[in-house]
DNA sequence: GGAAAACCGTTACATCCGCAACGAGTTCGA
DNA sequence: TCGAACTCGTTGCGGATGTAACGGTTTTCC
């Protein structure tokens, strides 16, 4: 029949020895080893990551992805518009309204009509709303700190070297 | 009021001003740059390279991303079952069931049962299947060496390297 | 041997998401 | 000056997703 990429296909997981040096030896032109994928391994890096801080600020606030990144850019800048907190926070502005709806309903933060521009709505955050955000900063810091430790020094700088490249390489969006 | 973070919030987009050095000199601790945090950069990256990508096989064959992974992963190994494409993949199991029918709609895939445990069904490419799998994989291969041409070797060699540490050090599941 | 637990793949349901369209407001240009 | 084009934020809608439950099957363990 056809080449079986790994012997054992009831052990399957990382599935490396068939595509280790992935060049010479093997020859696997027709096939491609999925988790040796860079696109993939992007993917799944990301999906990794982003699951276990959300499970922070899930099970402690009950946050969505979407607020958690309005609630951050909300905070960073203080008086912004969902048009600008899209932009900062690569979400559509339908994602956004709806956050921002959700933030709104915990009194997290105001909204204010712009006197010049009546199309426009400045977003800031309450009282309430800068507190919680203080905290949720400390956390992001802290699993940010967790994570850089676990991956290591180098491991974290060529992560980021890497991630520089393609913020100054890839189309914005 | 309270420190803001950027001078200017009209033009917002990478905003690295106000933290570029990050640690002494703005000693800014309420605040976290979102566009530096790791997890989001992490996020952004993964979303913007996997959006490129899927552009390609949405364009030219209407194929999804679960579907395109669900492919990938039958052609890797022929004869392989939906519990084990999910683990391969990193896919959830409802997601391979939907992307499985929907493959074998197309009469891109075939399903056999087992002889001896019945709970189970193989899966394989048909001849049409293995056709187009292999186009796919020689466009998937195009996209990841125009991709790491466009990092630079450097570039692209530091990606990897944070990414196999976070593929070593993070929980797989 | 047989009940309980575990496993496989599917599906009902609630939720999330983005596209397209909308009303309201502003800017542009003839 | 007035209408076309554009912008802002919201929402209707169809499609995608994960949770939980399901029927059918196998394994575990008493």
């Amino acid at each position: 029949m056809t080449l079986r990429s790994a012997g054992n296909p009831t052990s399957i997981v990382p599935t490396r020895p068939a595509s280790a040096p992935s060049s010479l030896c093997g020859r696997d032109d027709e096939t491609l080893a999925l988790e040796d994928f860079l696109p993939y391994r992007l993917a799944r890096a990301a999906e990794m990551v982003s699951k276990q801080f959300a499970a922070h600020y899930r099970e402690q606030y009950g946050l969505t992805r979407p607020e958690w990144r309005t609630l951050a850019t909300i905070g960073q800048f203080d008086r912004i518009t969902a048009t600008e907190i899209g932009r900062h926070s690569s979400m559509h502005k339908t994602k956004v309204s709806r956050a921002v709806r959700a933030l709104e309903q915990r009194n997290w933060i105001a909204r204010t009509d712009d006197p010049v521009d009546r199309r426009i709505e400045h977003i800031v955050l309450t009282r309430e709303g800068k507190r919680h955000y203080r905290e949720l900063v400390r956390m992001a810091r802290d699993y940010e700190a967790r994570l850089v430790r676990m991956l290591g020094t180098t491991g974290a700088k060529h992560l980021e070297t890497g991630l520089g490249a393609i913020e100054t390489e890839l189309p914005g969006d």
